[in-house]
DNA sequence: AGCACGCCGACT
DNA sequence: GTCGGCGTGCTC
């Protein structure tokens, strides 16, 4: 009876795919487990076990398997049903969640292998010179990889000549799979057994007498072993005994010391639970109480605490309360907000339950907070991660905590699954029968609005923590100031006074600024002509530093032109301003001063991030000068002014969330200020003092600006009343982008009318060298989200049956933000 | 997505 | 004449 298993591949295809498999194999794998699999002509792709049956497929003879990864499941059937759910949500296929849920350790792809024949004799004679050259290295060299190859022959296509050299019989190749997970062993020394006895023992101490190193390192090892109770371990003997590792090894090798190996674990926290958890005060108690009453009845609650509230003590005593019944917890926060400073807050409560997971991490600490989750180890009950964790193989998850949950980060963009994990995490919370909290201070739109329905349940805390007062906003219009001249650079006189005092009461400043680089535009005076980047429709960004001009989009970059491109005159100017530029200004200004910069230019690396925050924490940095990364779970507690240079920028940011964006931008960059003693000052320089999201945020009137927004949403057919559902097509042909949106959107209106917007260009129109062009299909709340997705997907399939069309890339983003 | 196959222009 | 460009079709 033959057997037969489908299996998800990594790959962007819609379907499974079935490969047979023998009977001892049927018996032993199961749903979850992965396997190596030939795929094509030569590949070997890491496969995910979906389902184990009988039925041989009709029109095609199923490949055998090569392999099997795993003695048990990775994937639990819960994840898989998860999984299953983004899948159809988020039109994207199984394979592309497979690929990005899983650690990238775990999918493991073949790399070719090229050995020489050895049975038969070449004449040399007959190769070509390039075939020589391979021939020639394989005699220094007895394998080589694909690259090699390439670096030898120095081309990129060297398919051609090995399969000449395969016709040869001069070389052979084989598919290699690598497991890139390696545990992570420490070598531990013992003395061997033959000496456990007094007596046996005082023998090798005699003859010992004349290898005076060796019978120091034997005395050291006891004199380790008998203050400290635990395994000793090379490197700890090699340093206290002076002695090098020749000593040990020749010990070793005389059976005296018995080495022996013992996985370690990466991840690992090594302080302690210093900290009970803080008593909460009344307002965050109300909040506590709200959330337990709320989740009788109710799984999701929505968490609204103004900035400094103390939003996390209440996440504290919640994740408290389920750990007691052994459930998991999964905190989630978006990747710029998970900090070290709350990190070590968790780890100060709950200690080594806590594990981290996020992009900065290695592969390999990945896998093992993976492992240590899918095995419900009490090291990773707690989980606090990014987007991803939301994947982790949670077998009993209580609660989940999703931070900042306005943060439009939490969507993925590219690539798919295009998925929002608030909203993803909703339905695995539900899925586990448990709770999910969403925290923020500035709550979305469409989650505020799901408490006014009552779909979320409410908690608010009102107070901030100590009962300081929210800092005080002025508005500065730099219209009028620059028509009085009282501006420098791009400093109004208010607000370097403000700077100036609070340096002097020793406090400290952030500056926002939402634009990294020194100036996005360089124009030159004469002819106006401006540096495109070559592949992107955007002007290049001068970068002081580096004396650069930079795209944002791709990274191209040349060096800093010292005359026009156009028409060679000297005379270049700079238009708008980012980062760089307020900190050159600040240094020339405020010659003293230390200035700081926070951008994506500075924080590079594992810990280029945290450098800059401990510089500023030490106050070795008095003014920080940075972009959006400021605004999230960031606490300094001596800073008391928060300057935000230019309010109107994201203010005009063509897109429906404009608004609602800059409301809870300037008030996430306000709530830095004044967080513990007195009330800070927030200074919000604007050409338009009396925009009405401006006056909102000024008084902090999320209600009103909710209002507002929620009327203008309702009028113009957006979210929380309509979904929307975003189509972008991609191509490097202009004429071809535009023809085929046009027959793209025509389609969707025969279905949809009115409901489809554009085809339009975005504000980029062109980035890495591909034309973009959007439609937008807004879906009214009874409209069966299902049905319209079947109608996309297919329009969609018509459309690349058009050949001219095929080469279009077509990317679908369900709820887009 | 990769990857092979197959067809066309531009070079040693 | 070959190399390498990319359009097309397929992957169990």
């Amino acid at each position: 009876m033959p057997y037969f298993i489908d299996v998800i591949l990594p790959i962007p295809l819609q379907r499974l795919f079935t490969y047979s498999i023998t009977e001892a194999e049927s018996q032993f794998l199961q749903q979850g487990m992965r396997v190596a699999v030939p795929f094509g002509k030569s590949k070997v792709y890491t496969a995910l076990v979906y389902k184990i049956h009988q039925t041989a497929p009709e029109v095609y003879e199923a490949k055998e398997i090569q392999q099997i990864l795993d003695e048990q499941p990775i994937i639990t059937p819960q994840q898989l049903q998860h999984w299953e759910w983004i899948a159809s949500y988020y039109m994207a296929s199984l394979g592309e969640v497979f690929r990005s849920a899983v650690p990238s350790a775990f999918l493991l792809e073949s790399e070719t292998i090229i050995t020489k024949k050895d049975k038969t004799e070449v004449d040399e004679s007959l190769l070509k010179d390039d075939e020589f050259l391979i021939f020639e290295a394989l005699q220094h060299q007895s394998l080589l990889k694909i690259q090699e190859i390439s670096s030898i022959l120095g081309k990129k296509n060297v398919l051609p000549v090995l399969k000449r050299l395969i016709d040869k019989e001069v070389i052979q190749v084989y598919e290699e799979i690598y497991e890139q997970y390696k545990p992570k062993l420490v070598r531990y020394v013992k003395l061997h057994e033959k000496y456990a006895t007094e007596e046996n023992l005082q023998k090798l101490l005699e003859t010992l007498n004349r290898a005076k190193k060796q019978r120091e390192v034997i005395l050291t090892l006891f004199s380790l072993s008998a203050t400290a109770k635990k395994p000793i371990t090379v490197k700890e003997l090699t340093k206290q005994s002076n002695a090098s590792s020749a000593v040990i090894k020749a010990l070793i090798d005389k059976e005296i010391l018995e080495e022996y190996y013992i996985q370690r674990d990466r991840v690992s926290y090594n302080g302690d639970e210093t900290e009970d958890s803080k008593q909460l005060n009344q307002y965050q108690q109300e909040a506590y109480e709200t959330i337990q009453t709320a989740f009788q009845t109710q799984d999701v609650c929505l968490l609204y605490g103004i900035t400094s509230s103390g939003k996390t003590e209440v996440y504290v005593k919640l994740i408290e309360e389920i750990i007691e019944t052994g459930k998991q917890v999964l905190y989630l926060l978006p990747e710029i907000a998970l900090t070290t400073q709350l990190i070590t807050r968790l780890q100060q409560y709950f200690g080594e339950k806590v594990a981290i997971y996020h992009s900065k991490y290695s592969v390999h600490e990945r896998v093992e907070v993976w492992n240590n989750v899918l095995h419900g180890k009490q090291k990773a009950q707690i989980v606090l991660g990014a987007r991803s964790s939301l994947f982790l193989p949670f077998s009993n998850l209580g609660l989940i905590i999703a931070d900042e949950e306005h943060e439009t980060s939490y969507k993925q963009f590219d690539p798919a699954p295009r998925y929002h994990a608030r909203d993803a995490a909703i339905v695995l919370a539900k899925m586990h029968q448990g709770k999910i909290v969403l925290g923020s201070a500035t709550p979305s739109i469409e989650s505020y609005y799901n408490t006014k329905i009552n779909k979320y349940a409410l908690a608010t805390i009102t107070r901030r923590y100590g009962d300081v007062l929210l800092p005080d906003m002025e508005l500065v219009d730099i219209k009028e100031k620059h028509r009085k001249k009282r501006m420098k650079g791009h400093f109004s006189d208010r607000l370097l006074e403000e700077i100036e005092e609070t340096i002097e009461n020793g406090e400290q400043v952030i500056l926002f600024q939402n634009r990294r680089g020194y100036a996005p535009i360089i124009e030159c005076k004469t002819c106006g002509h401006s540096p495109q980047c070559p592949n992107c429709d955007v002007s290049l960004t001068f970068h002081q530093y580096k004396n650069q001009l930079r795209c944002h989009y791709c990274s191209h970059h040349i060096a800093m032109q010292q005359q026009c491109l156009a028409c060679g005159s000297h005379e270049l100017d700079t238009k708008g301003f980012g980062t760089q530029q307020i900190e050159q200004e600040l240094t020339e200004l405020m010659p003293n001063v230390k200035v700081g910069r926070m951008d994506l230019d500075t924080t590079r690396g594992k810990y280029g991030y945290q450098k800059i925050i401990s510089a500023f924490e030490q106050q070795e940095i008095q003014i920080l000068v940075g972009t959006q990364m400021l605004t999230k779970g960031l606490d300094f507690r001596n800073v008391n002014l928060v300057g935000i240079m230019n309010a109107d920028s994201m203010l005009n940011f063509p897109d429906f969330r404009a608004h609602e964006r800059s409301f809870q931008l300037i008030q996430q960059v306000a709530g830095r200020a004044g967080r513990t003693k007195k009330r800070g000052k927030v200074i919000v320089q604007t050409y338009n003092p009396y925009h009405q999201i401006l006056q909102q945020v000024s008084v902090g009137d999320y209600e009103n600006m909710f209002k507002d927004q929620l009327n203008d949403r309702r009028q113009f057919h957006y979210p929380p009343y309509y979904r929307l559902i975003k189509i972008t097509l991609k191509h490097k042909e202009y004429n071809r982008v535009n023809e085929s949106a046009a027959w793209f959107a025509k389609s969707l209106r025969n279905s949809f009318g009115d409901n489809v917007l554009g085809p339009e260009f975005p504000p980029i129109a062109r980035i890495r060298n591909l034309y973009l062009k959007n439609i937008l299909l807004k879906i009214p709340k009874q409209q069966s989200l299902g049905k319209t997705k079947e109608v996309i997907s297919r329009i969609k399939n018509s459309f690349l049956s058009i050949s001219e069309y095929r080469s279009v890339r077509v990317i679908i983003d369900v709820d887009t933000v």
